[in-house]
DNA sequence: CGGTTCATTGATTCGCGTCAATGCAGGTGG
DNA sequence: CCACCTGCATTGACGCGAATCAATGAACCG
């Protein structure tokens, strides 16, 4: 493997690798539009580096000079208030994307929750490319439509939604994601800590906790350990989450 | 003026008309990025209408027809839980967005908080003149993106901040949104009820009342109306906005 | 085996929600 | 012009859900 971290403290990858040939997440990333000889191009600006966990991948504000698809591991976004409050909006996914194309500063920071590779671009040469290929603007604005849908519902959640809704939601939430993946709907692996699921819920870790100790208290979950739940009651469930 | 609301009390619009020439907003719209060419090409399949307070211009779930940019008034954006919790995403002024372009089925509600014009597009049509338009893609991509940032800044306001912190967030928001708008920063109107804004910032109206009191007794803001705000102590505001 | 990190559980506090009353402006009809 | 409504906003009293503070457990690791 390779640093992680340079002397000064400066974040870098853990290791760049180079191609794309047998990419695990071609087809749910932005290069699914592309033909062979698009994406030979788009390759071509493409580097696949990796993080070790923890490693911050960008922060809030900074000049924002990749765009990226993440291949393996999760993501975490997250915003600070400057006491240290900490909102998570959102964890990636293999083929999740990271940077909006078209904003040259990140809007919020972002570090590795496992290991993560992922297939970078410079965003500007990106930009570049999309004169040739409209295909891949296109797409990208799907993406962006869906990270719209989705953030709609967060906010929902966390404006108006009590802590058994916001609990039972993210567990359905990740479980259908599962599922879309062709992974079991069930155990479902929580990749991330206690306080980052509180974080990302807008409660505290004790909230969360307390919250997954009832669910299984009343049988809806099984917590076979701590990083993994199993969903006993999904439609019950589906009713907390909904708000009855 | 025109029909409101149908016999049956299917919501159509108050009234319709056809150009664009003078629109007020054109250089804040997506119509910004085209050329006169272009734009008669635009105008071609674009309406404007006209929806009266309190009518629904469309719901969460249906078939998204249209996409529209508001041209005079405001419009409000929101999701409902079944029992009738409510979570405003946003209130959309002369300039903005509405309806993601690539998505067949709206994600929120969509009603007139006051009197209303919006030049509306068909989407298919729409979509198909991305072929011809890149450039309307690309602007539709840069809104979005301000769309990603704006629902990112509101999952910090709803998941970490206080009731202090929200309300005086939305004013400063308001406040800079009207100055970008050549209008004055600091009597702040506020089109909306107490019940929105406590629907927008996760709180009850009650709440968002004695917070507003609170902030007038410190001597931070005057409430000459219900409907205005003037902005005595900013950089206080700023402050608790931030968090600290 | 002690140290570190994270999760759980309990006791208590507190900010905001709930419930209820009052105020206030605009509109309508007598 | 006034009495009365209706819709909103404000204010107060009280309660509750989640945060805070604090202790204990459990897994992992050098």
């Amino acid at each position: 493997m390779g640093i992680v971290t340079s002397a000064m403290g400066v974040p870098v990858p853990m290791a760049i690798e180079s191609h794309c040939d047998e990419c695990a997440i071609r087809e749910a990333s932005i290069c699914e539009v592309l033909d062979a000889a698009q994406l030979a191009r788009l390759r071509g600006i493409s580097t696949v580096v990796t993080y070790a966990p923890n490693a911050p991948l960008f922060e809030e504000g900074s000049e924002a000079q990749h765009v990226s698809n993440v291949i393996e591991g999760t993501v975490t976004l997250y915003k600070l208030l400057p006491d240290g409050r900490r909102q998570i909006l959102g964890f990636l996914y293999p083929g999740d994307f990271v940077g909006l194309a078209l904003d040259p500063t990140y809007g919020c920071s972002a570090e590795a929750t496992t290991v993560v590779r992922m297939c970078r671009f410079p965003r500007e040469r990106l930009e570049k490319m999309f004169k040739d290929l409209p295909a891949l603007e296109h797409r990208l604005l799907e993406i962006a439509g869906n990270e719209i849908k989705a953030a709609q519902e967060q906010m929902l959640l966390l404006g108006r939604k009590t802590a058994r809704e916001r609990l039972a939601s993210f567990l359905l939430v990740l479980s259908r994601r599962a599922a879309a993946r062709g992974r079991p709907a069930s155990p479902v692996d929580l990749p991330m800590r206690r306080s980052d699921i509180g974080d990302y819920l807008g409660l505290t870790i004790e909230t969360v906790s307390r919250t997954f100790t009832q669910f299984k208290k009343a049988g809806l979950i099984g917590l076979p350990n701590q990083s993994q739940v199993t969903l006993l009651q999904r439609e019950i469930l589906e009713t907390i989450a909904e708000g009855n």
